[in-house]
DNA sequence: AGTGCGATTGACT
DNA sequence: GTCAATCGCACTA
């Protein structure tokens, strides 16, 4: 199989629970296409790192109930959920359980496998290895703000998750990063080894 | 209608 | 390593 080829994952092929789904999404590919324009059509990178807001998780946006804002974290798995922070920053989550319960995969960071131009222009840095190594930039570098929110990633769209021949590396697994809640468990998973993952690669900062 | 906060980033030392 | 910017959303009244 030729290893730039990407598969558009089934809905079926998502692990059901939110904890097994964040370790699964390391190395598969954010999938981002832009059927207006015929020049730079597809961006793409290889998931590197990932955070679990699970069931019942204090640090979770679902935590106080459904919103307006976080509906989407209570769709059916495989769905977007973009919110707006600090001002200034996206960042996109993949809802994990559902319908009607409240999770999420947050994404922090995208190793660039297509469209390396694009994602250099979006982001107004030529350093490769800043693209998307953190949420807010990873959003960023592939244009997604809250148009994007409640997307079905499993189908046909601007953004879908895909798979190719090539495996994940060895994943390795910490604290998730920047809490005041739930600062202690071991929520956040990456591939060890990889320069795009935003955060240190230990258990704990 | 007003207040306080936050799953971050980029600039700076 | 430190730190300020910035604004949508939830909460209080």
């Amino acid at each position: 199989m030729d290893p730039l080829r990407i598969r558009r994952l089934r809905r079926p092929e998502l692990p059901a629970d939110t904890l097994t789904l964040a370790r699964y999404l390391i190395g598969k590919i954010l999938v981002r296409e832009n059927p207006a324009s015929i020049a730079n059509r597809r961006i793409a990178g290889r998931i590197v790192e990932t955070e679990a807001y699970v069931i019942g998780d204090p640090s979770g946006h679902a935590f106080h109930g459904l919103t307006p804002a976080n509906r989407s974290l209570f769709l059916r798995r495989g769905h977007a959920y973009v919110y707006f922070i600090y001002g200034s920053c996206y960042c996109m989550n993949v809802s994990s359980e559902g319908p009607g319960i409240g999770a999420g995969v947050l994404l922090r960071a995208l190793e660039p496998f297509q469209g390396v131009a694009a994602m250099k222009r979006r982001r107004g840095t030529s350093r490769l290895r800043d693209l998307a190594r953190g949420p807010g930039r990873l959003a960023a570098a592939l244009g997604i703000d809250r148009r994007y929110d409640g997307l079905d990633l499993c189908a046909r769209g601007p953004l879908w998750i895909g798979i190719t021949s090539q495996p994940a590396g060895a994943i390795g697994e910490s604290v998730r990063i920047g809490l005041s809640r739930e600062k202690e468990r071991v929520l956040r998973f990456y591939e060890r080894g990889n320069p795009f993952v935003s955060g240190p690669q230990r258990l704990r900062a």
